[in-house]
DNA sequence: GATTTTTTTTAGTCTAGTCTAAATTATGTT
DNA sequence: AACATAATTTAGACTAGACTAAAAAAAATC
């Protein structure tokens, strides 16, 4: 069995090691709000159970048990996040600290059987990505128009909805590419066009434009 | 803060004295699969945070505030487990497990939305009853028909959904009174009419009849 | 390449929650 | 009431998981 901790500390290396491929002490301290000392303890006893690679002074990485353990945290993570927001009417944003705690649950069945109940779903509240029960994660993000985008959101372009040539030149005309990350500066009520802000420069879009800019996010 | 293992003890010890009033040590010690010198220790702690009166080697008792954590914590349980059985499908007898582990999920606003989700049921799927939020329970419990139990089932006999007084007349005829203690001793699948044991006699009744009693188990 | 700074590890301490074994108190029996 | 037995508490030890302070290694700077 795994203690809490443990599943933290996996957990955070798994985030951590998507950047950069081997993980440092510290920045794991840093990540769990603990002093460096404390992780080298536990990621020594980490290593004895084979879920970590470590080699003093040079950092850890996860071996393939200790990643399929962090995803199958981070699905259940997510998948309680899910329910709380489309079953329970939780905000997005207020579900962190409860599924912090409802991810270290131990019971295969129950997640599996909430994952059915909540329809399978590929991605949690924040379109972040929900493992399967073989830890298998759909690599792409979700993506949405970008008039469902609040101020202060951005993402990145990786479609249209209107694949017109017209739109299409505009897009070209403006700047606006696959790939280009916007910023949304200010949403204007009276008529529900977008102030973008693109690297350091703002560009003005209307609804009818936003409506057919899909944005990953 | 308390502990999940504060709250253990809270819980157990509001059990054990529903029973008696004051509880040993021993008991508490049994209940909890552990040794009667580390209840003393926990129990001590308890006392400072003033959620028991202790005296030593005379036994314990909750007060008022420690009786209020132990219902809400119960009432966590209890909602988790109908939140299983009628969201997830579990089978009654599969939950208390899980039950076990989410009744320690810390958000007062999460379990308040789980009750509103679930229709504020006044009854676990095992019948007992469910604290609301304020820790107030109904006394009594839930009643279903004579055909919703299975076969080693017990109850009482606590009123009829046919009052028709032609089976009013059938129910006083055959000794079937309010109050009368009934024992399920077999189903017959042909029919399913059922077998009762009601104070060492047997009788035997038709599905009609079982569809139409209530029993409070 | 030597030296300074930063990072990481080691060594020792602390707390919560458990245990065992011994001591103490309460209870039951004659 | 005295003694035997049972229940309870105390004392001391252990583990997990955290910490601080000091030592050691690596990285950065001159």
């Amino acid at each position: 069995m795994r203690s809490r901790s443990e599943e933290d500390y996996l957990k955070a290396i798994y985030s951590l090691s998507i950047k950069g491929s081997s993980t440092s002490t510290n920045e794991i301290a840093k990540a769990l709000a603990m002093k460096a000392s404390s992780v080298t303890d536990m990621v020594k006893k980490l290593a004895e159970k084979k879920w970590v690679n470590y080699i003093k002074y040079k950092g850890v990485t996860l071996t393939k048990e200790g990643a399929q353990i962090a995803l199958q945290i981070i699905r259940k993570h997510r998948l309680w996040e899910t329910f709380l927001v489309t079953n329970l009417n939780f905000k997005w944003d207020e579900v962190h600290d409860i599924a912090e705690q409802l991810e270290h649950i131990d019971s295969i069945e129950l997640i599996n059987r909430l994952d059915n109940h909540l329809g399978f779903p590929k991605f949690d509240p924040h379109g972040d990505p929900i493992p399967d029960k073989n830890g298998k994660i759909q690599d792409f993000r979700k993506s949405q128009p970008l008039s469902d985008l609040k101020i202060g959101d951005k993402g990145i372009i990786i479609g249209v909805i209107d694949a017109s040539s017209i739109f299409l030149r505009y897009l070209d005309n403006e700047g606006l590419n696959l790939g280009t990350e916007i910023f949304v500066e200010q949403i204007f009520d009276f008529d529900f066009s977008y102030k973008l802000k693109i690297k350091e420069k703002f560009l003005t879009v209307s609804e009818r434009v936003s409506k057919n800019l899909l944005i990953q996010f």
